[in-house]
DNA sequence: TGTACATCAGTGAACGCGCGTTCACTGATGTAC
DNA sequence: TGTACATCAGTGAACGCGCGTTCACTGATGTAC
């Protein structure tokens, strides 16, 4: 009947205005990320076609398909850290605070599963050498989360909400225990979760009163 | 100098002992995941050139590839019960055993990394559709390992060493630390751990006096 | 103001590769008579 | 005991596909004179 559809017809940008190729590069991705949940679905050419532009296109704004997933991974870095800063805005109270800025965490994980896993999934271990990421690109990704999460939970003991002697070590300890369980709901469909297993990984592993 | 090395030459099975392959097919993916350390390395074809037999002789044994992966996280889920269940017999002091199953735990996430992370890496979450493996493949892979946790968090509580009030909700919290830790050991190279982080984690979510 | 030209943003065709899967097959092994 | 035959374990060649990457290119846009 009809024929087939026009392609996208992507207008090119103004001379000058070429890097903004690049933005539109990443935004692809994470909307085919978002799409089909699967990083192994972003390769190269997937994301050109979902940016409407060629394949070879790619090439100027980023030197291999890894590049564009550590680009993705520190874009979604970004918005997390903006959501726990939002939480940590939200709150006057300490004890307050350190549990908005857990709860942040696990909705932001809740709401992108397929954004969590990606920046946690390690999907970089096996290819680092054959990239052109570096171990520096990876190393300081979570570090902001980290610390916003270290001063509330400070914050707490100071205020003798928290009985915890190192703030710094069980900022980590309670990270880690936030993480295994937006991790696990982010990977796994079904699982028998206590109706308050956030509550009981958060109060334990902070040291409330 | 030499010429080229002759080919494996893998002796075929005996009539009647075609199954045999199967094992050997799963045991080629397991090697093959320990050296790659990429479960997406796993095709196929790599496995079955490791395993020394051609490509379509795969076909009498597994449907499709996630059958494959599905036989090799199986595998690996029974070693980590067997690791388990030996600390667990090693112990008599309900705190001891408690604690030898977690070290047992992590132990094992440390040593087979790379089987750490397929196991709960979410290797399922986007293909399920479309392959020949089912959500009720995966829903009880890690029940035998859980259970053995809650028996040993209840133990300390009926003694008296641990302040949970509910051993089994107890048991998913302390396990999400556990996993939290073992996966992010499992995924990052550098991590500024501080060195007492597993006793941190386990005797916060054991709430062991 | 007009025009030649350099530059920039992006294209289209082609390559070689490894993949999953199919198909008809081979040849050793055990079994029936 | 010998022999014909069915079965079983596994092979080799071929297919179409999507991938990353290269190359020479196009055509619009801005600039120099």
């Amino acid at each position: 009947m009809t024929e087939a559809a026009a392609p996208p017809a992507r207008a090119r940008n103004r001379r000058g205005q070429g890097a903004r190729l690049r933005e539109e590069i990443v935004q692809a991705a994470v909307d085919l990320l978002d799409e089909t949940g699967d990083q192994h679905a972003l390769t190269l050419r997937s994301i050109a076609r979902r940016a409407g532009i060629a394949a070879p296109s790619i090439y100027p704004h980023f030197p291999d398909q890894p590049a564009i997933m550590l680009a993705v991974v520190r874009s979604a870095f970004d918005e997390l850290n903006t959501v726990l800063r939002a939480a940590v805005a939200a709150s006057a109270d300490p004890v307050d605070r350190l549990r908005a800025i857990c709860t942040a965490y696990l909705g932001f994980a809740q709401t992108h599963p397929q954004r969590y896993r990606t920046m946690f999934g390690g999907v970089w271990v096996p290819t680092l050498g054959e990239s052109s990421i570096t171990a520096d690109d990876l190393g300081s990704l979570g570090d902001d989360s980290l610390a916003l999460l270290a001063t509330a939970l400070a914050d707490c003991a100071t205020a003798g909400h928290s009985t915890t002697t190192s703030p710094a070590d069980d900022a980590i300890a309670l990270w880690l225990g936030l993480h295994g369980l937006a991790h696990q709901r982010a990977v796994t469909a079904a699982f028998p979760w206590p109706t308050d297993i956030e509550d009981r990984v958060i109060t334990a592993l902070a040291h409330l009163r």
